[in-house]
DNA sequence: TATTTTTTTGTAAGCGGTTACATTTTTGTC
DNA sequence: GACAAAAATGTAACCGCTTACAAAAAAATA
């Protein structure tokens, strides 16, 4: 069953089934409606690979990310693919990993099917020595590209991040607000957004005229999957005497793994130890005492993108770089009794 | 720069061009070769969608999930999209939530995508009212179905799942085995997976000659979003002077509020408490003490989805039915000195 | 009513591959 | 070297839709 079969029985040309398929408006009324009802009764889609043929779209938008199982970019894929649903476009997803190689390959990938669009969803495709990002620029001079949390500067590449830096700033200082001034800080990863969030760290405690003490922040070499090594991390910074009265991370894993050690070693939080993790994950009410947490603001990041990909996919004229700011959520682990808005 | 102007700058006809691209081996090795290095040089790709209309496939494969978001259901999705891409497959993903209209929709939209194959991730899409699985018998007419965590008796539709009544049944017993005779069975769901579970419990219970009392079976109505929710069920079902020295749920988070009911009130893990979760997340190592759980192999399931996936496409006869064995993992909320096998 | 303008419809050429079938070239055999 | 068989290559129809352009029908104007 294709457009010629309806278009016989209906007796008229296929350019005018294509016609009402698109909902043009130059069909005379009654002749739509037969064409309609034709369609209905034959239980008829379009072909959508002669479409695609056609148009040179099928309406697919490839989104890349890491590792779709990580909490944080299992949900930007949730809001990402939801909110393209509704504006009418499927979504190829494709999970790359953390090598540059097999990045380049998922990107090809997405390439060669022809997507109107592809969606980096996370910095870790963006490297820091340009000259590695070519493989996205090329891409830019075929389809729009959107980056989540990331910047680039290119006119076909579209930035939307939270401002990380200022929102690990406002941690930071929330605990050196309480004399907090042995702050450990935590991360694992170099991306992009990882610096901001480091930059933010240093940037509170310079403002306040203390110079950061590089024994405290601390690189810490694996995932969520190795939280119970996270734990023994922070155990064995202790152990070798590192004192400190406050932890930021720039993951919730990490801060979790400090509070782990906190709990083990009866460590009473947050009198003696505050803690603040980032991403406000469901991890934060996994533990007891609850976690604080920066909010990133993923869902309005990622209904920010769509909306910013749609217009320029329609041709509108769209911000280069939106940003949005982070939120700081108290819970348990940081002293309520000075909550601030 | 498509396939004729390939054929042309070769000096050969896109018949050949074509048995080049897909590697046939009925080509002079010469040709084979000039063909190859003009392909190169021009930095040529064949067109997806042209490709798509002449073989009707473009090798993509739809996945159905109810909420990529959900921590179990994004790790499916991470297996088996991984999976997929290395067999030479690309994955449109469909976060349906969980009406059935809904589900419905991304039916169609994947079947009017012509995807070579759909995934339901999940057994949400069953209904128990056979006659409403006609959505997805209809989707078996064209294309092969494949259910992860659920069952349906059809030609072309083909079921992996964990053995979760076993399983469960087997985390049952071993708190039985310790005189732990008023378990708590939390669940959150109806679906297939969930009453299997349901099952296991019970059969643990009558295997010993106990009746089962329906005041320890308790839903609740919420998801892992609602955590503290869960805690403030488990308390009020204790305060409501409900006695119970076990908890088993048939997801994780059930039991991490379990758990947090028990470390509020000061309720010693696992003297006095055993709790025993279901999935083996990453919740299970974020808790202090941490969570026993049932691994009930995902990743497993996964890899072997997409074999026999993989497998049907291409015409083998494939098992319509493949059942693996869930493990029950002992962490510090079951009574370790007990551990077996 | 004749003429012009506007609306509606139809024709047919793409889009860029695949592949059945026909043809040419190569190889093998006697 | 003649002939048959096998291997390599080419021709052209086809997949099912879109759309520029042509043509016909309807509406507006004179």
């Amino acid at each position: 069953m294709n457009i010629y079969d309806i278009s016989k029985l209906a007796g008229v040309s296929t350019a005018t089934v294509s016609r009402v398929i698109n909902g043009f408006d130059n069909v005379k009324p009654a002749t739509r409606e037969k064409v309609l009802s034709i369609i209905a009764s034959q239980g008829y889609t379009p072909n959508a690979f002669a479409r695609g043929l056609g148009l040179n779209s099928m309406k697919t938008i490839g989104i890349m990310c890491a590792d779709s199982s990580d909490m944080y970019l299992a949900k930007a894929v949730y809001y990402i693919e939801g909110a393209l649903r509704e504006n009418g476009y499927h979504c190829i997803l494709t999970c790359t990993g953390y090598e540059r190689k097999s990045q380049r390959e998922s990107m090809e990938m997405l390439m060669s099917q022809h997507v109107d669009c592809i969606i980096l969803a996370g910095s870790i495709f963006i490297d820091k020595d340009d000259s590695n990002n070519k493989y996205i620029y090329k891409a830019a001079d075929s389809v729009p590209i959107m980056l989540l949390n990331a910047n680039l500067d290119h006119k076909n590449i579209y930035c939307i991040s939270c401002d990380d830096s200022a929102a690990m700033e406002k941690a930071t200082e929330f605990l050196l607000d309480n004399k907090r001034n042995n702050i450990l800080y935590l991360y694992n990863s170099n991306s992009y957004s990882a610096t901001k969030k480091l930059s933010g760290y240093r940037k509170a405690l310079e403002k306040r005229g203390l110079k950061c003490n590089e024994d405290y922040i601390r690189y810490f070499n694996g995932t969520s999957k190795d939280l119970e090594k996270v734990c023994g991390f922070v155990t064995e910074l202790a152990d070798k005497g590192l004192k400190f009265n406050g932890v930021v991370a720039s993951e919730d894993f990490l801060a979790v793994g400090a509070l782990k050690y906190a709990v083990r070693k009866g460590i009473k939080v947050p009198k003696d130890l505050e803690i603040i993790g980032y991403n406000n994950s469901v991890l934060t009410v996994c533990t007891e005492p609850e976690l604080s947490s920066v909010d990133n603001q993923l869902e309005t990041l990622c209904t920010n993108l769509v909306r910013i990909c749609i217009g320029a996919l329609s041709g509108e004229s769209m911000p280069q770089k939106t940003v949005f700011n982070g939120e700081l959520i108290h819970r348990s682990t940081s002293a309520s009794s000075r909550k601030t808005k």
